[in-house]
Parts: structure tokens; sequence; C-alpha cells
DNA sequence: CCTGTTATGTTCTCACCAAGAACAAAACCT
DNA sequence: AGGTTTTGTTCTTGGTGAGAACATAACAGG
């Protein structure tokens, strides 16, 4: 909302916050249940409803009636609204979606790709070969940080400060872009574990360890927007040097490449992901060496956790990637290491540690998401408005 | 702002901006300035003024005239407003000062106290002294986490979950408080070395480490307002047990304990902050011992800041405290130790390393902020406009 | 000293917005 | 079949900021 505000202007915040609720929603909810939400009163509600209908916005259709009272309308995406397309840009693989108002993901297409800046060709051809006049914006979520929101550097790829400039060209649709770890966080917060939490964190465990502090259902960028390394912090005592050119880092201690460094294969960005999961299975199956390679991966987590939980003080952290079975396979060892690095008087109210819900559509949602909150800004809304 | 605005909240919404725009600004700004900076007419510049002067929240004195154009006025606190007090309570001292729209500090009182609670009777004595019908809101600036906003706990002064609702009672005027490090973060963010940055941080380093996340000029609190113990992450690998409960502490490598602890000193809480400061002067004066002891510091410092910028990504990171004279005698080795603990990608991009300028006066400022942010709150200037 | 320029104050009209009251409609319950 | 409950609809009303037109008070230059 510009800081700046007319009385039309309050027209369109509360537009865009009814458009909020319907995208929140778990599920559709009715035009008088919006009111009541907005507090707002039920003629306004029509009114704006209205006119959000005319701008294709919002569809009415007829709410079976629940209990007494004059039946009402649920409030669902106009069939012939906005848009949005997601794309998950993962190591060698990429999944291209579509996503309607209120979240609902229809995946469109995915594909192979040969670990060059080529594959954005392609993405765009896949954009191309779906679009109709209907997509508005596409959210694309990528590995590596993206310094400033267009130097992208992913290092398994070999991508060293990639200009997306030169990859996301003016023929593109409005795209925005983040990094996966950040998405699948905030993924969590708005339709996963954090779901309504002002303070939480999320970390993907992969390789190594990405993750992003969530306030108030929003993933913290940094002055950079490269905020979110938290693997790189050296919290676990690791007396190595790291790839990323620091010493100690907690993702040595945590994730793929400190499973496969246990079995002294040499970590890096090539078989590990596999290896490390059969290191996972060998555990579960009661293999001596498997088992102490993922203690002490869980307990280096649960010591960092701590840690981290000291200084920011997360309601609850979730976790994605290998972090789903380490909590499965080691809840305890995490929870014992989480509450020895917290603060004594902070173990009686530790975080919660929950694993994601949202899984592994984690930065397909997230990219849904920040798709969605440019498409639902208040200055394109009320541009929509007055194109209808 | 309450989520929902009617066209009467808007209203109240735009002479909070007002308000907040006289109070953020360096120096007194005119009438038709504010109305630049917030982008409205003239006219309705005027009629918001005029009606926040018979609030008595805003006064108009004629301004000198700054070349041509018709004269303007400008907007002043007035000078039967609200009035803010801050406290600053320290371990065996406090302060307690007046605080004008805009910032003005008066100081009004100071006192020792004898290290129990009985303190606060004393301070709400003094508050009683100075109060008249224009103190609005109380600040209070203390040391040691908060848990829940009332659980304070003080463990230099062996306050162990002390209510504070046994301590601030319904007698007291409306009371604010938060810990000292986080408000002197604050001070920093909105009228220091911090000013106008989207991502920083702030430490303030005594005994230990204190500091805050400041986003958008807004201190981070976390789920039960006790974010910000970065001093207790264990981040330069220290094999040493803190009194906090936890192990490795980067505060037990940095602050007035870990100087007094390199001349074998028995850190505690004690003549700590005095002998520290010694070492800091033999240091300047050559002395080899306490140079390596203040070389120690600093490079701790510099590697926790390091891990700390990998993981929030700041512009900018103020110190205060002992931080200052680190900055003024080690800023190499702080900064260094710094970069050789970023990611190699970060290292042409270092956050800025600032000594604060608020300095000493940061607990008492940020409880001055924290006052005015609470009489600057929507409803409180809606009650205030109706009652005039 | 007078006149034009410039920036601001002031007044008035206007489009717009949400609240609220009163009434209508459509379901359920007994 | 009639009362109850919930929501939709309509109309009036008080309030808000924008914008245009004009007034005012300084300065600058001849």
């Amino acid at each position: 909302m510009p800081e700046t505000m007319t009385s039309a202007d309050l027209r369109t915040r509360n537009q865009v916050r009814l458009l909020r609720a319907v995208h929140d929603a778990a599920a559709p909810i009715t035009r008088a249940e919006a009111a009541r939400v907005l507090g707002i009163g039920r003629n306004t509600a029509a009114a704006l409803v209205g006119e959000l209908e005319r701008a294709r916005l919002l569809h009415e259709v007829p709410a079976e009636a629940a209990g007494r009272g004059r039946p009402t309308t649920l409030l669902v995406p106009h069939p012939e609204g906005p848009l949005a397309f997601a794309v998950d840009f993962r190591e060698d693989t990429w999944t291209l979606a579509s996503v309607a108002l209120g979240g609902a993901i229809t995946e469109l297409e995915g594909g192979e790709h040969d670990r060059t800046p080529r594959v954005f060709a392609d993405l765009r051809a896949a954009i191309a070969r779906h679009a109709t006049d209907r997509l508005a914006v596409v959210g694309l979520a990528t590995s590596g940080p993206i310094r400033d929101g267009h130097r992208l550097h992913i290092s398994h790829l070999g991508w060293d400060e990639v200009d997306l400039a030169g990859l996301i060209g003016p023929d593109w649709p409005v795209t925005v872009i983040d990094n996966d770890a950040r998405l699948a966080g905030l993924a969590e917060a708005r339709r996963g574990a954090l779901r309504g939490m002002g303070t939480a964190m999320h970390f993907h465990i992969d390789f190594d360890i990405g993750g992003t502090l969530l306030l108030g259902g929003d993933a913290q960028r940094g002055a950079h927007n490269i905020a979110g390394e938290f693997g790189h912090m050296p919290l676990t005592g690791s007396p190595l040097e790291c790839m990323c050119g620091a010493r100690g880092c907690w993702s040595l201690d945590v994730g793929a490449n400190a499973l496969v460094r246990h079995f002294g294969a040499r970590p890096g960005y090539g078989e590990g992901r596999e290896l490390a999961r059969e290191i996972l299975r060998w555990a579960e199956d009661g293999d001596a060496e498997a088992s102490a390679a993922v203690d002490a991966n869980a307990a280096a987590l649960g010591t960092g956790l701590g840690a981290l939980a000291n200084a920011l003080d997360p309601q609850a952290i979730s976790l994605s990637g290998l972090g789903v079975d380490l909590i499965r396979l080691r809840r305890d060892t995490i929870e014992s290491h989480c509450a020895a690095g917290l603060m004594a008087f902070r173990r009686d109210e530790p975080p919660q540690i929950l694993a994601g819900t949202v899984g592994d559509a984690g930065p397909l949602t997230g990219a849904a998401e920040i798709a969605w909150d440019a498409i639902l800004a208040p200055d394109r809304v009320k541009a929509l408005l007055q194109g209808a």
C-alpha cells in the first residue's frame, strides 16, 4: 500500500485485504464470512466483491446452506482471472505449474536440463507453451543466493554471478525470483507448519543448510537479498575449511555433504545426495556406521538450532529436505542437543521443532506465493480494477 | 493502525504520519514541507495540523522566511502537549529524563540503588516528583531479557524471573519496558548510525554481548520477547562453559568478562568493568599483555560479526559500550576477522562496522522511542483528538 | 519604490468511501 | 405454518482528501 492514501486508495486497500483473505484461507470463504473477518459491513462487502467480480479477480458461486439464515455465496477465483505461474528450478530438473488465487497448484510441465544457463530459454519456451492472457506473474525458485535480486550464484552448477537480466529478458512475463530454501520457508509460513507464527525459522537441509527467518509470515531478505545462509556460521566447532571460503561452517556437520564425509567419500555436488539417502536407509536398518553418521548429523543440527534460538527466539523451527528424515529418525538427539545449546532459562519453553508439511513442494509453493504477492500488490489491483 | 479502516481512520492515519514525520525529523520541519513529505495537499495539511494543534499535539510557530514565497510555520511540539518519560535503569544507578515530541531529552533526576527490586519504588517516586498531567507514557530500559514482556531476569543483580507486574503496578503511568541492548540498537536505528537502513544489527558490548536485529527501523523481539542473545551463540569455538548454561558462547571471548579472564581474574559481575577499562588503557599505552587481550577480543568480535553477517546480511553493524573502544583501537583486526568469517562472495561488500553515534545515551534514547511509539499509536492519537 | 516572481495559505466544490438503519429474502426449527 | 436466524439490498449520512482558484507575504530586479 502506498504510504499516501486518498479515500480512493482506501477502497483498493480493502479490496486487497479481501483478496488476501480469500487467498490465505485454507478453504473457500463466504462473502458474509469475509465481511466479518475484515470487519466491514455486509453492504460494503457486497460492493467490493461486485467490483472484483467485474474485474475478474473473484467469482461468486452459491454456497450450499449451512444451518439457518439466507444462503450466501462462496468467494472463489474467477474462471477467467489472473494466474500465477510457478517454476521450481532444481539441480537438473525443472517444474512449471499454474497457481490460482487461493493457492491451488496445477502442474503443467517438467523437464531436465544440462546445467547451463540455456535452461532459461527452455523455461521461457515452456511458459510460452502454456501462457494465456490470464498469466500475470511468474514466480521462480532457484537454489543459491541471488544478490541484489539479479546476480545469481549457484555454486554446484558452477554459475558464478550470472546476471539474471541476461536470462530473464524483456520478452518474459513479469517475473519474481528467490532462492529455494527461503521460498520453502515462506511456504511453511503461509501454508504449512509455521502458519500464523509471528517469529519462526525454516531450514532446508540438502547438501548443506539454507534457511530463512520468518517474521509475520514474511521471509527476511537482508540488505543485499542474501540473508539466510545460516549454514555458514561456525556453530558446531568444525575445524574444516568450507567451500564457501569461511571455516567451521555448520553445514560441514549437517546435510548430505556431512553424511557422505562420514563415510570417507569426498563430499561434493555429485552423487552425494543419493549416497546420503542410502546412509539414512542403512541407519534405519541398523547399520552401526551409518547410525553413527546420522547421530552426528542430528546432534550437530540440534546444536545449531539451539544457538540460533538463543539469538532469534523463534516460536518454532521447521525443517525440510533431509531435515524431515532426521526428525523422523533422531528427534530426541536433535532436541536434546538443541536444549543443551539453549540458555538455561529458555529450556522450559524451547522452540518447537517441526517437520515441514509442505514438503517437497516447498520451493514451488513459495514461488507461487511471491508471484501472488506481486499480483495482489495494491497498485496492480488498482490497475486491474480500473481496466475493468 | 487497525486492520480495518473507515474513512475516519484515514484521517487518524495521516495525522499519525504527520506526527511521525515531525518526531523523526532531525530538525523541525515546516508545514509545507510536511505536506510534501506526506504527499498530501497544502489544504489537507492545514486541516490536519489545525486539529493536532487543538489536541495539543503540535504547535505552529512562524518560520523565518527562507528565500521567496509566503512564509510558513514550523511544526514543533505543543508547549502543553504530552511528554514521554524515559528511565535508564542500570546496574547500580538510574536516570530519569523527559522527552518531547521530536526526541529532545531533558534529564530530570538520577540516583543510585541497592540492587534490589525496591529501586522500583524509588523510580516511581522520582517519576511522581516530576510528573504533570502532560506525562503520557514511561519508557524503561533495563538490562537482561524480559520474557513475555513481564518476567524480568537480571543475572548480575541476582534477579531471577522477577515479575514486573509486582514492580510496575496499577499506580504507575502507562509504562513500556525493554532491555538496554535492544533499546540502544533501536536508538541507533532511529537517531544514530543505522538511521534509514532496512536491515542492520547493533551490539552492545559490556560484560557480555547483547544485541538486536533492526529491520525497517524496528527492533525484533522474537516469539517470547527474548530475541537478541547473540552473545550466547558458540561462534568462536570457546571450550568454556558459560554462566548462561550453554557452552562456548561468543560472549566468553568478547566483552569485559573476556578481557578480565585474559588477566587471570575471575570474571563475574563485580569490578570486572573497571578492570576491563584499565586493560584497554594499558593496551593503549603499549602494554604487551593487555594488547594481546585486546587483540583476542577484537579478533573474536570480528569472527562473530562475520558469521552473523552471513546469516542475516545486514547493511551495517553498529557497536556500543566496549565495542566503541575496540573499533577505535582495533578496527583492522575486527574487520579482517569479520572478512575471514564471511563467505567469499560477500567480501567485496562486507557490512559496515560502525561506532554507534548515540553513545552512552542509547538505552535512554531507545526507551524514549518506545514510549513515543506508544503515544503515537493510532488508537491513542485518535483518543487524544476526540478528547480535544 | 514599484512590479513581477515564487511559495505558501485559504476557501470552496467535488468525487468517493464506509457506516448504519431499515427492510427484504431465503433458509432452518418447532 | 409461523417464528427465528442469517444474509442480501437499498438508501441516507458524515467524513475525507483532491483539485482548482484565489489570496497573501516574502524576495528580486529594475
